[in-house]
DNA sequence: GCGACGATTCGCT
DNA sequence: GCGAATCGTCGCG
């Protein structure tokens, strides 16, 4: 894909992230541009792969059936807020709350195509000249400076560390694939067939199509 | 307190 | 392709 963003981008507003649909949110921050903003400088990126958690009847979510933890009260918080977790006691993941005050839906962004900063991720990431950079949920966090103490930060203040524009892509419907998603444990039942991944088709910075076969493990 | 585990990644075989 | 790394969170006692 020819990643051309408009120089004018919006930032998105608080409005945009309370739409009640996850999924749907999921799908539409595909051609969004994610823009993190560190002492050690600016990056920027297009996101390309998410995943849709939806808190009261996925059990792949981490607030399934309402569990309010430490962890997942931030993903009770208002829609534009950032959800930072780690993974594995290594990996941050970075989570786009979506929804109203007290829903807890959340977006995994899981790659990204770099615009902007690339520099500075490779020094980051301690890599050149691989897609391997930013291709997986806890790449691009490392890349793009987010950290665990970014959990609860808010995405829509002008003088945010975290941002995500509008930058006048429309992917077409065409180009958006859809599947399960990735790393369910098999605890989750059904809910792992739900097909709320979503990427652009082709798109190389897609973290890589590990094997996802839910089949006769539940 | 304590043991188990995870929305992953990387290096080695 | 496989397994170790690595530690915050969670559930239980």
């Amino acid at each position: 894909m020819l990643m051309n963003p408009d120089t004018t981008a919006k930032l998105l507003t608080s409005a945009y992230y309370q739409n009640e649909d996850v999924v749907l949110m999921a799908r539409d921050l595909l051609g969004k541009m994610i823009v993190t903003h560190t002492p050690e400088g600016t990056c920027s990126a297009i996101i390309v792969e998410t995943e849709a958690y939806r808190g009261p009847d996925d059990r792949g979510c981490h607030a399934f059936g309402g569990r309010y933890t430490e962890r997942t009260k931030t993903m009770y918080m208002s829609g534009g807020t950032a959800y930072v977790y780690t993974c594995y006691g290594v990996h941050p993941m970075m989570n786009v709350v979506t929804g109203q005050l007290g829903q807890a839906h959340a977006v995994l962004i899981r790659g990204v195509e770099p615009v902007d900063g690339k520099e500075l991720m490779e020094v980051r990431r301690k890599m050149t000249g691989s897609h391997s950079l930013t291709s997986g949920p806890g790449k691009l966090t490392i890349a793009m400076g987010i950290t665990r103490d970014m959990d609860g930060i808010s995405l829509v203040e002008n003088n945010a560390s975290i941002q995500i524009m509008d930058t006048g892509i429309t992917i077409p419907e065409a180009e958006i694939e859809s599947g399960p998603r990735i790393g369910m444990s098999i605890h989750v039942g059904s809910c792992s067939h739900r097909p709320w991944r979503f990427y652009i088709r082709g798109n190389p910075w897609v973290s890589k199509p590990l094997k996802v076969d839910y089949t006769g493990k539940w």
